[in-house]
DNA sequence: CTCGTTTTGTTCTCGCGTTCACAAACTCCT
DNA sequence: AGGAGTTTGTGAACGCGAGAACAAAACGAG
């Protein structure tokens, strides 16, 4: 789904030291759901978990759960399961969300603005750095605190704040561009939530959040629900 | 993912006719993506393409598009290809899109607005028929063309349009309440954006977006990007 | 210290999905 | 009509992920 080549690191990655482990991209997909569901269970007051407890709470099955678990390292104990606050410090640390992402939306439109005003952001280690429109009509509002600027600053403030990570909410017309315009200056991971296939260089991740996908998948499942019926 | 099984089912279904066939539920996530890209490809005029050609526009590999589409029938013509806008008919009759679904959102936030003024929606056979929010501030908001109604309007809304298919753009603590009632009054296929996990009864579907978990993925790839250089 | 209980970490097996490769089928040109 | 060139549809090989099952490790009781 991205343009990653994972494949062809496994060989190519540092044999010394631990710090090359190749974790699955099935495995990776469901981090980030244990790590909720620990804040879940810290949050109300739990110390120690088995696999089993935390299955439940991610909802997935206690095997595949720690066979997840495995690829980080042995963060469990046998007999008595996992220190909760511990293994969740093991898993931000994997994914990297103890360190502070910064993001750059652009496209502050229906969308974008919901997005500008989502608090999970900033709860997980992402911290939107700027709102970028091509619609001049667009600036200086200010969304959550972080006012609406032309697109053209984008080069700026990417080499500024030494920006990663792109957001692309603009129509789909427009996405291609942005991408492009995104990459040129140095961005490498992009989450699209515009309707079109994004080409962009190796190296570089797309991934892509596609509601009507998501319906259809649904529609799809609930006529053959009627047709069986 | 979904609380659905696919595999109990293979036997059940009747074998008579043909309209039982099995389609992988890897096939059903891409049909969509085969779909729009045909919708564009019939856009710029285009009267037929190869499936090298429609690979292209939708980002596969043109052997598993091949594969995908065998799973539907024989639409294609070797030496030819396919003829875009029956193959467009058949894949949107498999889906089920070619029906109007009927669809309600609860939880008229930042993401519910949105969503009810998303294009994206209508043009793709689904009508959002109810905007539905427990907060009487929100009430007699009218939302692109809309308006939004009292929560406890939803067993009657459901019942009188016949609705199948829910979205939940509420807080997380209130997505297993409102996934409850959902269930309770018929709808069995729901769309959740709050980042928590629902449990259903067997035989619904629920599918989930949720935008911090592909953002803490790319994170991931990120920081081992960083890694390695 | 030993035994029974609990729970992890890992091995093994199975099924699904992806990809390659090719025969079958169609068109067009001579 | 026949042969060359295209492109589909599918059989087969392969790799990854899911889940079951179990051995290894920790803990507590006696
Ligand atoms: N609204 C939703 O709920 C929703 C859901 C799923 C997907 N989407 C997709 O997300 C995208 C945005 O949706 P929306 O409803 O916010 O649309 P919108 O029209 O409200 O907003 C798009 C914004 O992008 C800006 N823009 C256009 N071209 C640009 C460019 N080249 N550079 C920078 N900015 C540019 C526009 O000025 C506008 O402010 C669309 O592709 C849509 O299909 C939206
Ligand atoms: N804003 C985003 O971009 C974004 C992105 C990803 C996920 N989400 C998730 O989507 C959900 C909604 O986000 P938001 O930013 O729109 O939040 P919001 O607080 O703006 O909106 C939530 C709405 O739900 C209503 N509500 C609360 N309890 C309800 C109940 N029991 N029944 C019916 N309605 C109820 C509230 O009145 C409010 O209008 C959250 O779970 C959030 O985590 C939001």
């Amino acid at each position: 789904m991205t343009a990653r080549t994972t494949s062809a690191k496994t060989l190519g990655a540092r044999t010394l030291g631990e710090g090359a482990r190749d974790i699955p991209e099935a495995t990776v997909a469901r981090l980030p759901v244990y790590l909720r569901a620990l804040t879940s269970l810290a949050e109300a007051g739990t110390r120690t978990c088995s696999s089993e407890d935390l299955a439940a709470a991610a909802g997935v099955n206690s095997a595949k759960l720690r066979k997840d678990l495995s690829y980080l390292g042995s963060y469990g104990t046998r007999g008595v399961g996992y220190d909760v606050d511990y293994l969740r410090y093991q898993i931000a640390r994997e994914i990297g969300v103890t360190q502070d992402w910064p993001v750059v939306i652009v496209g502050i439109g229906n969308l974008g603005h919901a997005l500008a005003n989502y608090s999970g952001f900033r709860s997980r280690g992402f911290r939107v750095v700027a709102l970028l429109d091509a619609d001049p009509e667009r600036h200086d509002e200010v969304v959550a605190g972080v006012d609406v600027r032309p697109f053209d600053d984008l080069e700026q403030i990417v080499a500024d704040q030494g920006v990663a990570i792109g957001v692309i909410a603009t129509p789909a017309l427009a996405a291609q561009d942005v991408a492009d315009r995104m990459v040129a200056c140095g961005i490498t991971s992009i989450l699209n939530f515009a309707p079109s296939v994004l080409s962009v260089p190796e190296g570089v991740d797309v991934r892509k959040v596609d509601l009507s996908i998501e319906l259809q998948i649904l529609a799809y499942h609930e006529q053959r629900k009627a047709q069986t019926a």
